[in-house]
RNA sequence: GGGCGGUUAGCUCAGCGGUAGAGCACUACGUUGACAUCGUAGUGGCCACUGGUUCGAUCCCAGUACCGCCCA
């Protein structure tokens, strides 16, 4: 069967990806050999709503090369698959189906029923990702696709929840978090966008308290007074007027004079009847705007810290939705209860928080409408700084002062949720925190100990950064999608505090709660656990639902307490930090486990370091004191051409798949690998994509060539190099040999583009521009059948050893090319130790291939036409010269398209060349322009003057001599030598030219 | 504002103490026994700038300018 001219991409890769399922090629441990080590990789799971973009292309790819690499070293490899459930983005999915089909909506349809929702939803169209990933070729151990809501990992993360929560390493607690108004929970700093947009910055004036005035005195930056007036207030600037209503104070810098008099002085809150004190923090900047800051507590996470330090209360003004308040009691009775506490008065977090101090007219109203009527009172008021405006009458040219309210018009800097796309407020919730500063040590010391590498060197600098300054991590999320909390909270009535347990299951809790119950009541206790529908049917708020539901008295004196779970689920990244562990059965202590973990590499966008690495890190450590991965290496962010993120909205995304439709797997692989330098950037071209397709057909083409020419008849593969005797041969066997140890070197350290580049330059630049060419003439000769078996070996260990980066070209030919044992995907990695290299065989190939070049590059110059065979005039030669054109004579003749050799002098109308140890004539009386040769030869001599002069200067400096390592002074005088060798050639030849005239 | 990185051929990127490299693009020629998804020969670089260390700097150090990214 004679071979196809091309590669059919689309047609072999359906062929093989089946094939290679079939056989369960990258099932764990398969190709291992008795008693391997182990080596596995972990995906970074995509999300399971996910489909496949260029970032997960190229990281896929890196991780598929290593995993084929080991494998087909017979070590014992795993490559771990799966998705995770990615909570927020899910249930944004499956609502908008539920909202396009007409269904009840998620509230409606209630927990139980959205979640039987969302699990229809997965099982049809969570695969989508998964069945891309074989597309590009990926090796992973499919029958373990994992994922983080099915099989043994809700245990496991439950599991870890109730450990972490039991050492006193989870905790709830009211904080400020990231608050979508949209999906109605928090949200991690992962999922915020900080996105310009143009804004405005309001300036109100704050009266003071009792008609105080003070004198404000404005400085330029040499001292001088620019301006000294009396005021009766103090100006504030603000990007968001509508959080006013929850102002706990004004701050200024400690530093500055202008307000010194007035610290600690109470000022109006407008529109309030609150007053609220003037304080010192070092937050404010006092040369930006008026210096003074209004502090929102609650809704701003500077103002946050400010008033944690200055102990203000924070008042909550909106409700999930990012509405103004309606809840509560009236204004008046709210706004009386916060002058009491301001007065002093104690109050609790919780009551302060259940104070709404919304005034009666802005509760309900969205915190944009909120905005502008807050904007509109206090202009109202005139309590907006003023700023006067000019106008001139064209006609009467009379001039017309105006007082406007001063609005800037500003950038600023806006957080937008990256699903929901609508602003992100800052809110005072109740959420679960890890104390991550608690289990940050060993996560630390991992790094700093080299236990695990992170590549490059500057993620460990980032990691170090970030967890040194870690914060406490908000885990709770206000979905129904993901691992529910296991916190059940008791009944408070009774005089019952207000008791939470937690427990891996239910009966742990029970029997938590019958203890813990029964030594307060001293009766005998029941405990039950009602779905939520039981509570919210019965009443909404604790107390109602205490009251009702939570606790009754039996007839036979027995208490019976109703548990109720918190509702709130957990972060997905809570989850996908226990992948390693989670994955391989934990807390089983399977055979898997204990093989393949830890994971030798983890290979990740540098982007979720923080979100991810770091608290895959930490947990594992927490929960199995082992670093979940040796080595770390992390990459940039797929770009396009021009180095633009890739997104939608400019229309510049480029979609794997249609890569792969056009240019094949292979060549988005290869040219994956090629751009994955240490730290480089990954900007990605077409057009590099389709030279790296053209490479796979030279491979192609090549192997074709050996078809056509009896190089597969009868071929069964053969670990070792033939023993050749022809040069070429001996040498193309020394480079393969090389290119082996190259591509080892490379892929060990994770140089991906350095065996993309090694594998490149070998196939193409040696095996395809000078091996295939030089076997032409071998082929018709006495070293036919030796030329036949080292093409035949050349050839299989390039398609060995492009696979890892090329799977599906490499595996097609390798089929097609002779008597396999195996697929190439478990073909034994190459050991051709570098003795193979010969060095009297490369030493003469360089000359060989030396020599023919400066005969096609003259012949070129002088316009010799390529189909014009010369005759070639030895004018002095070396026996080495001799003897190497002697045994490759067929090859010259033949690619310098030369008809005969001859000794003897310089012809007349010839061109000389120069080669290490010999001198040519190409006669070319008639064709030879005298004055072109004259040219070409002088251009020759400058290039070498020129390099000459900066060899020479060097040794004539003592200071080089002296210095400089003995090789390096050798190297150059050898180097000289040579030059000045060719340079007397030329200059001889120049000089004949010259006497010609 | 803080941190990290970059600046090398027209473009996209390697190199990182010892005479500047690749792919693509470009120019000329070319269907020579695999390959036009090709071949042959070429063109093209004050390696951002300024100092310093060194016998020697694109490479190391310091500073400057510009450009990214992350975090505020």
């Amino acid at each position: 069967m004679q071979m196809e001219k091309n590669f059919d991409a689309s047609a072999a890769e359906a062929r093989i990806s089946a094939l290679w399922q079939k056989q369960k090629i990258g099932a764990a441990g398969a190709n291992a050999k008795a008693g391997a080590e182990a080596f596995s990789i972990m995906i970074p799971p995509p999300n399971v709503t996910g489909s496949l973009h260029m970032g997960h292309a190229f990281n896929n790819t890196l991780q598929d090369i290593l995993i084929r690499w080991h494998r087909m070293q017979g070590h014992d490899t795993l490559w771990q698959v799966g998705t995770d459930h990615a909570g927020i983005a899910t249930q944004m999915v499956v609502e908008r189906e539920l909202a396009k089909s007409g269904a009840p909506s998620r509230r409606d349809m209630r927990r139980e029923a959205f979640l039987a929702k969302v699990w229809e939803w997965k099982d049809q169209s969570g695969g989508t990702i998964i069945n891309q990933l074989k597309r590009l070729g990926a090796s992973c151990d499919w029958d373990r696709e994992a994922f983080t809501m099915s099989g043994n990992f809700p245990d496991a993360v439950t599991k870890v929840f109730v450990d972490l929560y039991n050492k006193g390493l989870i905790y709830r607690g009211k904080r400020l978090v990231n608050w979508d108004p949209h999906f109605e929970t928090a949200i991690s700093d992962l999922e915020v966008e900080n996105i310009e947009v143009a804004g405005h910055m309001w300036h109100f004036k704050y009266l003071l308290a009792d008609g105080e005035t003070y004198e404000y005195v404005d400085r330029d930056t040499d001292g001088a007074v620019i301006l000294r007036e009396r005021r009766d207030y103090i100006s504030i600037a603000t990007t968001r007027p509508e959080t006013m209503l929850g102002d706990g104070a004004v701050a200024v810098h400690p530093s500055d004079a202008r307000y010194a008099a007035i610290v600690g002085k109470m000022v109006h809150l407008p529109l309030c009847d609150r007053l609220i004190p003037i304080i010192r923090d070092e937050y404010p900047d006092p040369t930006f705007g008026s210096g003074a800051v209004k502090i929102t507590g609650a809704h701003d996470f500077n103002d946050y810290q400010v008033a944690k330090r200055a102990g203000l209360p924070l008042y909550r003004l909106m409700d999930t939705r990012g509405h103004m308040r309606s809840d509560g009691a009236p204004y008046d009775v709210a706004v009386a209860r916060a002058r009491e506490i301001a007065g002093g008065a104690h109050a609790s977090e919780a009551e302060i928080d259940a104070l709404n101090l919304v005034p009666d007219r802005f509760r309900g109203l969205d915190r944009f409408e909120a905005r502008d009527a807050v904007v509109a009172e206090i202009n109202k008021l005139g309590l907006c700084v003023p700023v006067k405006v000019i106008t001139i009458d064209p006609e009467t040219n009379s001039e017309d002062w105006r007082n406007e309210p001063y609005v800037e018009a500003k950038k600023i800097m806006q957080p937008v949720g990256d699903r929901s796309k609508v602003v992100i407020e800052p809110m005072l919730t109740d959420q679960w925190f890890v104390d991550t500063a608690k289990i940050v040590g060993p996560a630390l010391d991992a790094v700093r100990s080299g236990a695990t590498k992170i590549m490059p060197e500057s993620g460990e600098k980032t990691y170090f950064h970030w967890l040194e300054n870690i914060e406490p991590w908000c885990i709770s999320r206000q979905l129904w999608w993901g691992h529910q909390i296991p916190v059940w909270y008791g009944p408070t009535s009774y005089n019952l505090a207000g008791k939470e347990f937690c427990g891996a299951t239910e009966q742990d809790v029970a029997a938590e709660a019958k203890t813990y119950y029964g030594n307060i009541l001293g009766t005998e206790i029941k405990v039950e656990f009602p779905n939520e529908a039981f509570f919210a049917a019965i009443a909404i708020g604790d107390e109602g639902r205490d009251a009702a539901a939570a606790i009754s008295v039996n007839g036979d004196g027995s208490h019976t307490i109703r548990l109720h779970r918190d509702p709130d689920v957990l972060d997905t990244w809570f989850s996908s930090g226990l992948w390693p562990i989670g994955t391989l059965g934990w807390p089983d202590q399977t055979p898997e486990l204990a093989k393949y973990f830890p994971t030798s590499t983890l290979i990740t966008g540098a982007d979720i370091i923080f979100f991810w690495v770091a608290r895959m890190m930490m947990m594992q450590l927490a929960v199995v004191d082992q670093v979940p991965f040796k080595t770390v290496y992390l990459h940039g962010l797929v770009r396009d051409a021009k180095g633009k993120k890739m997104s939608k909205s400019l229309g510049n995304v480029i979609d794997p798949l249609e890569i792969i439709d056009e240019f094949g797997a292979d060549a988005l692989r290869f040219a994956n690998a090629a751009m994955a330098s240490l730290g480089g950037t990954l900007k990605l071209d077409t057009a590099r994509i389709a030279g790296y397709r053209n490479f796979g057909t030279k491979l192609w083409n090549a192997c074709r060539f050996a078809e056509m020419n009896g190089v597969w008849e009868g071929h069964v593969t053969q670990e070792t190099a033939p023993n050749a005797a022809a040069t070429a041969n001996k040498w193309i066997i020394g480079e393969t040999a090389k290119t082996l140890a190259e591509v080892n070197a490379a892929l060990e350290g994770y140089r991906f583009d350095q065996a993309a580049d090694a594998l490149y330059k070998f196939v193409w630049g040696k095996v395809c521009d000078w091996y295939v060419e030089f076997a032409k003439p071998l082929l018709d000769g006495e070293y036919a059948n030796e030329t036949r078996a080292t093409m035949a070996f050349v050839l299989d260990r390039s398609m060995i050893l492009l696979h890892p980066i090329m799977p599906f070209i490499t595996e097609d030919l390798w089929g097609q090319t002779g008597q396999r044992a195996k697929l190439l995907v478990h073909t034994d990695w190459p050991n051709l130790p570098l003795t193979l290299v010969d060095t009297a065989a490369d030493a003469e190939m360089a000359w060989v291939t030396g020599l023919i070049e400066e005969i096609r590059s003259a012949r070129t110059q002088m316009h010799v036409p390529v189909g014009l065979k010369l005759d070639i005039v030895a004018t002095e030669m070396d026996n080495a010269a001799k003897a190497a054109f002697a045994r490759n004579e067929a090859l010259i003749k033949r690619l310098a398209r030369i008809e005969t050799l001859t000794h003897g002098a310089a012809p007349k109308g010839s061109i000389s060349l120069a080669v290490d140890g010999a001198s040519f004539a190409l006669p070319l009386d008639g064709v030879i322009d005298v004055a072109e040769e004259k040219a070409r030869l002088s251009k020759a001599m400058d290039k070498l003057a020129k390099e000459i002069g900066g060899l020479a200067g060097r040794l004539k400096n003592p200071a080089f001599v002296a210095s400089a390592p003995e090789d390096v002074v050798e190297e150059v005088r050898a180097n000289l030598a040579l030059r000045e060798e060719e340079q007397a050639k030329l200059a001889a030849a120049l000089h004949r030219l010259s006497s010609m005239g």
